[in-house]
DNA sequence: GTGAAAGCGCTAACAG
DNA sequence: CTGTTAGCGCTTTCAC
């Protein structure tokens, strides 16, 4: 016992406050729990005593007690992605006001995935959000097993119904592509995030078939890791072999904003007069006055309300099957495509 | 018991393993502690059992006992300065790397710290890092008598020693200061955070000391919120009644990103031929080719790990004094400034 | 409305 | 090395 230094005093229990006040262990207890039934004149002794011995009610001991942790796991890899710390600090708010606290786990590599996933199972969380993480049918089957509800975020799961909060990239990618195929744009590029993550891939496979509707068919893709630099380099290795497209179309906002600056800062291309760049998100810098991005913009709050009511449903009632819910981004005019 | 619906199998206990595998209860518990004395024989007697039954200990109970949580609260506030994202990720890194896990509060109006500290107590957590976060000597004495150690990052308390770990911000910003003097500038302003910000208060300090010691004295404030907007708008404010200066000291990396946008999208400002910004953080979008803000990079991966460190000796040894790291920031002659 | 008593699932002496 | 035995601090029937 580490903590209990020389000096230091036992730490207080319910017990001790009883003492104190006069009244049994479970009087403490009950005074100490909203709407159980207790006397004025009992809560006041206790509430006194309590005070006056510095207790504070242990929430391990209660959770131990009612299988409730209320604690809530939240997966969350890359932050490079700047929508995600916006995103997190939305949900953690959303979690709080219903007294429910955020045990924060971050991803790197996937294959952590494993071992993070025992934790949770340890930590008797009530439910989890994944912001960003991969799962696999097997994986959400564990958590059927051990009872536990998930939420994922813009991630779905083939062949297995799972609760999900979406943006529509469908319908957002459409508008993009509808806006840029109308002014004029003929050749385009798509700069994806990585092969390995599901909304580069979904929001890759949208703007191709959206641009071949169009007419445009085998539109040339470069893969990055949805960073800021891969924006830049994807954009430059095209440069070394072609001229400037028409159009660049961008899987989220950091990466539209490194190909503008590259196009701009070394290739001398005028965004948006010679060139067109969308991206997606709508996060804090693409509104910035040096880019001013066209873009769709996640809406985050009602997302982040979404998931978590999503979840807190299910913590109440298990048996709720699982949902899907899917909210309509916002097409945001900004600079960085030609008018 | 809302998770105990119907066709759900109770929770698998110890007990349960012991009773298949043939053993007594604590030889599970023993088994699933590395470094206990159990013979091969019975550990993989009780793995078998545990994997048939898909057994995972109960943390809540561990803590119970050991009087340990394995948890730090880890306080966040404005996730409007980008480098505290990053600084979060590292600090959580750095924390899963030790086995400890994170507990994320977050803390937008100063006037809930009370009640936030009410939850840190009940959780019983190990420690606390405050990365954002005001704390006077009431707030830490409340710590001493809890015995849980706590961190703070780039703040300190007066009159009260502390666990800290700091930029130094002295340091870094006559950095920055002799640099704009020696190139030749002379009327100086600076864009300062919010005068309830520590930080802010310190940064704006020291440069009006430096500046002071050059013989520029009564050099003009505004004050901004650490936000890109109020970068914007100070400048702006600024211009309605003055010219532009011939430098602007940030008091940080957001701000001036929102003054140089400011000044050269509206005011028609070359930054930095006309006019110099300086900003402070090291953020990644200081990065960015559109801006490579002269600046001083806060070298945040060796300050999370500091502050872990610091935070991880007080819970194996409570009685070890308060301990102040200051970490020296790198300049980063960026091309924000005049050369 | 109140108190007594029985655990929640585990760890940590202590004997054997 | 293994099993027995007390609890950790609280919630929750159940009598009174």
């Amino acid at each position: 016992m580490a903590r209990q230094n020389p000096g230091s005093k036992k730490r207080v229990t319910s017990y001790d406050v009883a003492r104190v006040a006069g009244v049994s262990q479970s009087a403490v207890s009950r005074a100490f729990r909203p709407g159980l039934s207790v006397s004025d004149k009992t809560r006041t002794k206790v509430m006194k005593a309590a005070k006056k011995l510095g207790y504070k009610p242990n929430a391990i001991a209660r959770m131990l007690i009612t299988q409730r942790s209320g604690m809530v796991a939240v997966i969350i890899s890359s932050i490079s992605n700047l929508v995600y710390p916006e995103l997190l600090s939305r949900v953690t708010d959303q979690l709080s006001a219903r007294g429910v606290r955020v045990l924060l786990f971050t991803l790197d590599h996937s294959d952590q995935l494993e071992e993070l996933l025992e934790q949770v199972w340890t930590f008797q969380v009530d439910g989890v959000i994944a912001l960003t993480a991969h799962f696999d049918h097997r994986d959400i089957a564990q958590f059927e097993e051990h009872n536990i509800p998930v939420v994922l975020y813009n991630r779905q799961v083939p062949d297995h119904p799972v609760n999900t909060v979406c943006v529509d990239h469908s319908q957002g990618i459409r508008q993009l592509i509808d806006l840029l195929v109308e002014n004029g744009n003929k050749r385009f590029i798509v700069l994806s995030g990585p092969p390995d993550s599901d909304v580069a891939n979904e929001r890759r496979r949208i703007a191709l078939e959206h641009l071949a509707e169009h007419g445009f068919a085998d539109v040339p893709v470069l893969y990055g890791d949805f960073s800021y630099q891969s924006g830049k380099d994807c954009f430059a290795e095209w440069m070394q072999d072609h001229g400037a497209p028409d159009a660049v179309v961008c899987s989220n906002d950091t990466m539209a904003i490194g190909c503008i600056d590259q196009a701009r800062g070394t290739h001398g291309i005028d965004v948006p007069e010679q060139m067109s760049v969308v991206g997606f998100d709508g996060m804090y810098a693409a509104f910035w006055t040096g880019y001013e991005l066209t873009t769709v913009r996640q809406p985050v709050n009602q997302m982040a309300k979404a998931a978590v009511d999503i979840l807190m449903e299910r913590i109440e009632n298990p048996d709720a099957p699982p949902e899907k819910r899917v909210l309509a981004g916002t097409l945001i005019r900004g600079k960085s495509a030609r008018a």
